[in-house]
RNA sequence: GGCCCCAUCGUCUAGGCAGGCCUAGGACACCGGGUUUUCAACCCGGCAACAGGGGUUCGAAUCCCCUUGGGGCUACCA
């Protein structure tokens, strides 16, 4: 039986590179039939924010990653939040300490720092020198008394190499002495990450372990964990890191950057209301702008919004806003370090599910492609049933707060039609926003204007076109496609000519759905109003 | 600095473990053309890679070594 876990610690929204870790360990239970576990790693109380893990539960829902066991959703090994599990790693390190194999530490961060910085000085590397003799419960009483730091340190057996036998990588050799001992009991009494994750992967039992090749380093320190305490090791596979454009490992700290360089690329901005935009006072903008602090994800979005800007998306909230659909990220993110082993690229869950195989993850990093996941998110648009499409349009309409989401049903799934061919939910938004509009609130493209209307007599044109919608009995597409095409033949000059006057009357700009459609979901009242509004507002300043 | 991982078109990759089927395949991007009422989509065509150097072998993209390059880790973060 194959149980596979996600771990990820509530700092913040789940960005791409743990929904990659969490698709990869999901497909992988769901393909050979196992569990699949999601499992909170809430010990650093300083990084926890209490709203995060909800965020991820969310995430991982939109992505349609669902979980057997874990918050939410209950399970044998509970509880699935390791801040709810001290007493169980309690009595894991009461026992290492019992058996010698641990020992206490009283150091104060500000002498290891120092210590530290000694061996970088001189081009050494670090090395915690182990105690010639164990400190005991009477030493760590008196410390805590005395009001030092009391840490438990692993004591890593410095004799014997560790081969960590990785399904990607094959044997990987560290030889003897290579892993000091590190700390398993932090001073607040929480168990570091290197612990806890080695007494729940055992008690929760877990058989496969997918991880980013980060962690590949930390094996060693898990496998001599895993041998002290008698556990089993699982099978490791530590896969290839998402590398960003600009160079190293896709992280979140990307998108406040690219928002400072935006900032400062800008002629003048109204700092006030920036701040006051994104809900953080003078001196904290002041601060990010010297790169001196970073203020937390929703200001940095709020403010981004505020100017208008588009920051590159990291997170899975961030693709959400941005238009693109689950299907899309599912199918993006298990590309990225995976193949299907033939050529088929664009693949919905099932066959992602089907095709999934541990033997053909990739070893080399692989870079994020906005441009082709664009391209994916255009066929998925294309092939997802079109009753989730509608519903993922109702959720992102909702999310960005779009006139548009009162829509009824029916309405949205013709703008859907209409639009196919789009490549992302924000471009269909943007398309047809002039539908939701008032006629006199109609916002109009400067450059259209003049290039459209107020040229080739497109004023001329429009009132012509207004009188033979005027006298259109009935309305549909086709009728109102009949009429124009008409009008362009007589005239003697292309549909063109008449389409695109006509289109900036009524939306504003010059691009919008297929004009016959966009008249006709318009509505000829609104179309008519529009024409007379355009006419009336651009003929008289020529 | 130390330790570790990786290396095929600009990008994601197939092929590599079982060397000849590879004059290296697909997709995205890009360029050219077509379709066309705008944008997008769509159709046709094109450009484009085995990082370098040594071996092993009748034969290497494929196996070995070195160099170079990229990445990761080096916390009382995960």
């Amino acid at each position: 039986m194959v149980v596979t876990r996600f771990a990820p610690s509530p700092t913040g929204y789940l960005h791409v590179g743990g929904a990659r870790t969490a698709l990869f360990n999901w497909l992988y239970a769901r393909r050979m039939g196992g569990t699949f576990i999601l499992r909170i790693e809430d010990t650093d109380l300083k990084r926890n924010t209490p709203t995060a893990m909800q965020q991820v539960i969310k995430d991982l829902r939109w992505l349609g990653i669902d979980w057997d066991q874990g918050p939410e959703a209950g399970g044998p090994h509970g509880p699935y939040l390791q801040s709810q599990r001290r007493d169980i790693y309690d009595r894991y390190i009461a026992q290492l300490l019992e058996q010698g194999k641990a020992y206490y530490c009283f150091d104060t961060p500000e002498e290891l720092d120092s210590l530290r910085q000694e061996a970088s000085e001189g081009k050494q590397g670090f090395v915690y020198r182990r105690p010639e003799q164990f400190p005991d419960a009477k030493d760590a009483a008196r410390a805590r008394a005395e009001g030092r730091p009391v840490t438990v340190r692993f004591a890593v057996p410095q004799d014997q190499p560790f081969v960590v036998r990785d399904v990607i990588r094959g044997e990987v050799v560290f030889g003897p002495g290579e892993v000091q001992d590190f700390i398993i009991l932090k001073s607040d009494g929480f168990p570091t990450y290197h612990f806890a994750v080695v007494v729940d992967d055992e008690l929760m039992g877990v058989t496969h372990v997918l991880r980013g090749q980060e962690h590949l380093m930390n094996t060693p320190c898990h496998l001599a964990l895993q041998a002290a305490l008698g556990f089993r090791t699982p099978e490791y596979a530590h896969m290839s890191v998402t590398v960003s454009e600009g160079g190293g490992k896709l992280s979140k700290r990307e998108r406040p950057k690219a928002l400072r360089e935006k900032i400062k690329a800008m002629d003048k901005v109204d700092l006030e209301s920036l701040a006051r935009a994104g809900g953080i006072g003078m001196e904290e903008l002041e601060s990010f702008l010297q790169k001196k602090t970073t203020p937390d994800m929703p200001a940095i979005d709020a403010m981004a919004a505020h100017l208008g800007v588009h920051l590159p998306e990291i997170n899975v909230v961030d693709f959400f806003r941005s238009g693109y659909l689950p299907e899309t990220m599912v199918n993006f993110l298990a590309l990225l370090g995976w193949n299907p082993g033939d050529d088929r690229e664009v693949m919905d869950r099932q066959e992602l599910i089907a095709a999934f195989d541990l033997n053909r993850l990739s070893k080399s990093n692989s870079l994020f492609d906005r441009k082709k996941l664009m391209s994916f998110n255009t066929e998925h648009i294309k092939r997802v049933a079109s009753t989730d499409l509608l519903g993922h349009y109702r959720a992102f309409l909702a999310e960005i707060g779009s006139p548009a989401a009162g829509a009824q049903d029916k309405r949205l799934a013709r703008i859907l039609e209409i639009c196919l061919g789009a490549r992302t939910l924000e471009e269909i938004e943007q398309k047809t926003r002039f539908l939701f509009v008032d006629n006199d609130k109609v916002d109009y493209d400067k450059t259209a204007v003049d290039k459209v209307l107020l040229q080739h007599d497109g004023l001329g044109v429009l009132t012509e076109v207004a009188d033979l919608f005027r006298s259109l009995d009935e309305i549909t597409a086709a009728s109102i496609e009949e009429v124009l095409r008409g009008l362009a033949d007589r005239k003697q000059i292309g549909l063109g000519k008449v389409a695109q006057p006509l289109r900036v009357a009524i939306c504003g700009t010059t691009i919008s759905p297929p004009i016959f459609d966009s008249v006709d979901m318009l509505g000829m009242d609104n179309t008519l109003a529009r024409i007379r509004i355009a006419v009336e507002k651009f003929g008289r300043t020529n």
